[in-house]
DNA sequence: GCGTCAAGATTATTGCATTATTAATTCTCT
DNA sequence: AGAGAATTAATAATGCAATAATCTTGACGC
């Protein structure tokens, strides 16, 4: 279901969201209302509000005489959750994976150089917690994922901006696909992931001692070791031009 | 008009998205439909539409016999391109305009970086368009704004990463904000604006030279005489500590 | 305490009226 | 006759109203 809204309404916005990300629906296509009414057994009512809430994330337009069809994928809400969320589901396209790492490449290590300088006690308690969380977790897959984007979204909370916190949705859509990378593979023995809870700590220590430098650093190398596991893990070539 | 919505529900969908990030109605607090209907002379679907809308993006819920209220904070699409425009308008949050430089001093020195290694001919002749247009504007400050937010959408563009420029929002909310600053304030002779083209010609030069550093550092320069112009305007002092 | 029931709100359905925009048609002028 | 402008008709979204269904919550009674 649609992330905030609820509802049969809500289904019906995933359900066309995802076939027009997916490409199901290439962009300049037209939507036919009462063919989607039938399909999905759902009133006009419940379409239209649909349509409405995909065309305020910049999906679909819609005008009199002309119908409603999908828009170019420049006008898409790529940061919007949702959107981001119908990305990752099913097979990710090629530069997905590169994006969402490139992005988080970018913004949490300037998260906790932020972070660093203006945590606080209760934010650092966060931070612990998430680790600890994450020792708890022990292997379990969705337990250890919930455990690492309480981590981040604690790191972000940390710094003390509103905005770069709401990027929060890029690392939560990398890290649901990570996982269901790894519900997918047939890994032998553990994946690799068990042994993340040191690296987490580094980059705590770092921000506990309030040292920017470091932190960041933590944090790189965090997220590189991350991509290295992904890349094994699904034998994927790095994007970059190897300079 | 809400960005992508047209219509009676769309300007629906603005009047009660900005009450509620003006602070009108506080997290937690009831919105009735049926008050709102009457006090904007609309039907109950258009506000049924926009309530719909604003609670995709996370601004609202609303839950049967409970009635619909506005959610916390921390919950709210902070990088939606509605919030964004409804938090600049009026008279912005102390944090907001802090917010927005820190982002996009993370952000573009990156997107710098990566656009100066995978510019194409095409990104580099959008960019000398920009310029071309901010020189042709000279002075007239909407014409100005437009031509800084198509430089920068370009530059962003340039590092082909499409989630990164998602966060062209961000940038556009920054640029508006800063266009209503100048329009208020009753400067004398020119307001430092026009000499801003050198300093956007080093940026295009260091990603025509395909040297990642120095778009990185040229942009830093560009942000931080932005941040010191706007500043000066508004006469507001540094939220950093003086480390 | 626990289950039942009723109230109260959203949610969903349906049918109809309105509006806006495109496309075809007609009309006019050359 | 042909090109272009003005009119008209078709069509799809938009907006409205009335009604039924569903789901919580709180109270009542056992």
């Amino acid at each position: 279901m649609s992330v905030h809204v609820r509802g049969l309404h809500g289904q019906a916005v995933d359900v066309i969201g995802e076939r027009i990300v997916r490409g199901d629906n290439a962009p300049g296509d037209l939507l036919y209302p009462d063919r989607i009414e039938a399909e999905l057994g759902v009133s006009k009512t419940v379409v239209r509000e649909a349509l409405r809430v995909l065309a305020s994330k910049g999906l679909i337009d819609s005008r009199q005489k002309r119908g409603t069809f999908v828009r170019p994928r420049a006008d898409w809400n790529l940061l919007d959750a949702d959107v981001l969320r119908w990305r990752g589901q099913g097979v990710p396209d090629e530069g997905f994976l590169d994006d969402l790492a490139e992005v988080r490449a970018i913004v949490e290590p300037a998260g906790a150089r932020l972070a660093a300088r203006r945590r606080t006690e209760e934010d650092l308690a966060a931070l612990v917690e998430a680790i600890e969380q994450m020792e708890a977790a022990d292997g379990d897959v969705p337990a250890t994922v919930e455990a690492d984007l309480a981590f981040h979204r604690a790191l972000l909370a940390a710094a003390h901006n509103e905005l770069l916190t709401g990027m929060e949705v890029v690392i939560e859509a990398g890290l649901r696909v990570r996982d269901s990378f790894v519900h997918g593979a047939d890994h032998g023995a553990e994946h690799g992931a068990d042994d993340a809870v040191p690296a987490h700590r580094a980059v705590v220590d770092a921000i506990a001692a309030r040292d920017p430098e470091a932190a960041a650093r933590a944090v790189e190398e965090l997220l590189a070791k991350a991509v290295a596991d992904l890349r094994q893990l699904i034998g994927s070539p790095d994007r970059e031009e190897t300079a």
